[in-house]
DNA sequence: TTTGAAATCCGTAATAG
DNA sequence: CTATTACGGATTTCAAA
């Protein structure tokens, strides 16, 4: 499942995660390459999948998207209520994040909105979607810490522990 | 408190949000300006701190960080135990992103890690720190969305039209 | 993986609108 | 005040070994 990645390719990653316009030389300079040898691992990576993308940090701010809520959505339960909700969850740029959860809930959201307003149109929408039947919306008033960097722990190689699917982490 | 940003600025933002490593020449050819006058206006976003940074986007994946879940934490209501679990947070990786919520919980965390038992060590860590009460975890059985830009909806600042533009400024 | 090299790009300066 | 042109130095990208 993963592809070969090695620790300097992590060390590569790490540094694009912290500055993703990087030059080739510095990253070389940081992890013992050259430029274009540094060029040829990115390439590699891009093209297996392993970068996705590059992308500017914007202050949400700035773009009077201040507020940040957490919304919990039910869903009735058949199987064909999944398909709308998730297209249109998918088309509304305000709604980053959408994760289908096991538990209590059917989905949780993470949205940015300018105000209260704007966020309570936003549920009301939500809530207008066929199968929808209730949403917890909790709205942030401070964000502690919000990074998009996924954590480079080490290599990847080794296996620890690879036992089976994602039971619920039953925790009270 | 919003700083100005024309829609020059936000159309340069949203190319950079969508290809953080794309040059000044391609950007201005796309908003019709040259490399240098993009080149300057991202400075200036920059020092303003509309700009926070670059990054890469990497397959959680491939780092071995493939499982989401979305916790609920509840602290004891007295000012001082927030301190150290913030600052704890803060310092673990694994912990994308803490806000601090009102309504019933007091914070909701987006965490990462390689499997449910990885997990698992996580949650005992944070039942673990002063004044915790209860943590409720959903585990993502699926992540539907999750994007890391910033809805770029219209003009900030007001904008008086000067003529003719490409894209009309929705209220949303 | 490295070296080399060509095309492109960056970033500054000076100028013009 | 912001955009444009001009230009030296740096960077990207592709070869070849």
């Amino acid at each position: 499942m993963n592809d070969q990645v090695d620790e300097t390719d992590l060390a590569i990653l790490r540094l694009l995660q912290t500055d993703g316009r990087a030059t080739h030389a510095a990253i070389g300079k940081a992890v013992g390459l050259t430029g274009p040898s540094v060029y040829a691992r990115i390439k590699r990576m891009e093209r297996d999948g392993i970068i996705r993308g590059y992308t500017a940090l914007i202050d949400p701010a700035a773009l009077d998207q201040g507020l940040v809520a957490i919304v919990r959505v039910s869903l009735k339960a058949s199987a064909d209520e999944q398909e709308p909700f998730e297209s249109i969850i998918g088309a509304d740029p305000q709604v980053l994040e959408c994760h289908d959860v096991d538990g209590e809930d059917s989905y949780i959201l993470k949205v940015r909105t300018a105000s209260p307003q704007t966020l309570r149109r936003l549920l009301a929408d939500l809530r207008g979607v066929p199968g929808v039947t209730r949403t917890v919306s909790s709205i942030a008033l401070e964000t502690v810490k919000d990074v998009t960097a996924t954590a480079v722990l080490g290599p990847v190689a080794e296996a620890r522990d690879s036992g089976r699917t994602a039971e619920p982490a039953e925790d009270r």
